[in-house]
DNA sequence: GTAGTCCGATTGTCCGGACAAACGCATTGA
DNA sequence: TCAATGCGTTTGTCCGGACAATCGGACTAC
């Protein structure tokens, strides 16, 4: 069976990225079948009217995300796994909403204050010095789910407090042209203390999911540094991993 | 100050790998400050008697680590950050050594079990049919650490248990010639169990991390299943993620 | 029968060139 | 003064070709 891939030369769109969307289309649907091979690409460029480089950089593609696999001599073939997703910078307002969960936040501070001596340390910025404070619970069916606490350079973001509670921070940024790019991550657990407890309605000595993160731009700088809290049996962490030999 | 560079032509090693090596080393070394420019792809090409692709190969590969950022009509630029490593397949193992800490672990488990439904499903075999089981303790400094459940497939691995106590199933894993591809983890906390608690000398109910990942290697097929247990005192995890646009 | 060798197939690496698109800056015009 | 335009610089995309490295199977020799 020969599958059907058409490229438009008219479209402002690379060629290499049309072909790569078309095959990522075909793995998603079941065109292409895990295990099957791709049809070597000096015919595949052939059939396209594309030169190699360009199928095979549509190829890469794919085989970054973790797709397909190449193998010299044998030809590329498409991975046999349940793997479908690769990681991503997990925003707690989005896996909520893909779950269909439809989340609630309360803003309850969105003031300017001097910097502390840990958040100055990650936002790199000078101890004293002002910057955005956000404390949100977010909600899920009206249960308590988790307790955001963020901290962000002044001056970045407008931090419109109906804005926050009617989507999340990463949205905000992303819309503010800021490109998100790279976080350092540090997922522990702890039991409550009194106050933690009363805000997520747990018992206190409950165990409970914490995160702390620091996320840059692409030109490196500290965006955001937040420290959150989870209740552990509504929320964990799921993610897929790359292997980058 | 011009960056010394130079290929050498009768290395097997690919040149590309070797040019983005070389740029590596000099960020890592800091010979390259973050946000200087790297200089112009053609220039650097002539200066180095490769052709543009080539240059472009291998600087491609340091803007995929996050090491450096490409901007049309302004140049190539060292990010500016404290992202070091890229994300990584973590071995408890590895991180512990990393850390100094001389690992030691004991194998308490080590058998061939009929596989349960989830562990049947985590690694896509019949349910019922045979599978190894290795439950293990691992130590730092003569205190527990995590307890650590795993699942293979049969016939994977050779699970000696002398060398399970020496090293980490991962590297068993690789130096058997298998290739880690990717993985999907889920990281929890909970309460402990009477029988956990005894096992990590915590009190009962005491707050624990839990992790739960089924690995694939570079075939998408599933080379193993792990539920693992940590303390939370002594562990969190720490990464750091790369967002793809 | 078994081990070693050869060979076709396929991807990996590398070259040199061409034009397009986006960015930053200086110049120009209102 | 300030906005619009133009221009040089740099990366983005694409081409066509060449040879090397590796894989797997067929063939051969013992």
């Amino acid at each position: 069976m020969q599958l059907e891939l058409r490229v438009d030369r008219s479209s402002p769109v690379p060629l290499y990225f049309q072909l790569s969307q078309q095959l990522e289309a075909a793995i998603e649907h079941g065109a292409l079948t895990p295990g099957s091979l791709l049809g070597n690409e000096i015919e595949l460029a052939a059939r396209l009217g594309l030169s190699r480089p360009t199928v095979r950089q549509a190829i890469q593609s794919l085989v970054d995300k973790g797709l397909l696999v190449r193998r010299r001599g044998v030809g590329t073939q498409v991975v046999h796994s349940q793997v479908k997703r690769p990681l991503e910078l997990s925003s707690l307002y989005d896996d909520l909403e893909a779950a269909g969960q439809r989340p609630a936040t309360t803003v309850l501070i969105n003031t300017v204050v001097p910097a502390s001596a840990e958040v100055a340390a990650a936002l790199a910025v000078a101890e004293g010095s002002e910057v955005h404070r956000v404390e949100r619970l977010r909600l899920a069916h009206g249960e308590p789910m988790a307790y955001l606490s963020n901290h962000l350079p002044s001056g970045l973001l407008d931090l419109d407090t109906a804005q926050l509670e009617a989507t999340g921070l990463y949205r905000m940024m992303r819309s503010a042209g800021i490109t998100l790019h790279s976080a350092r991550q540090s997922i522990g657990a702890r039991a409550a203390t009194a106050a933690e407890a009363e805000r997520l309605a747990e018992p206190e000595g409950a165990p409970l999911l914490t995160m702390q993160r620091t996320t840059f731009d692409d030109t490196g700088r500290a965006v955001e540094f937040g420290d959150h809290i989870y209740r552990p049996a509504r929320y964990s962490f799921e993610f897929q991993l790359l292997v980058r030999p």
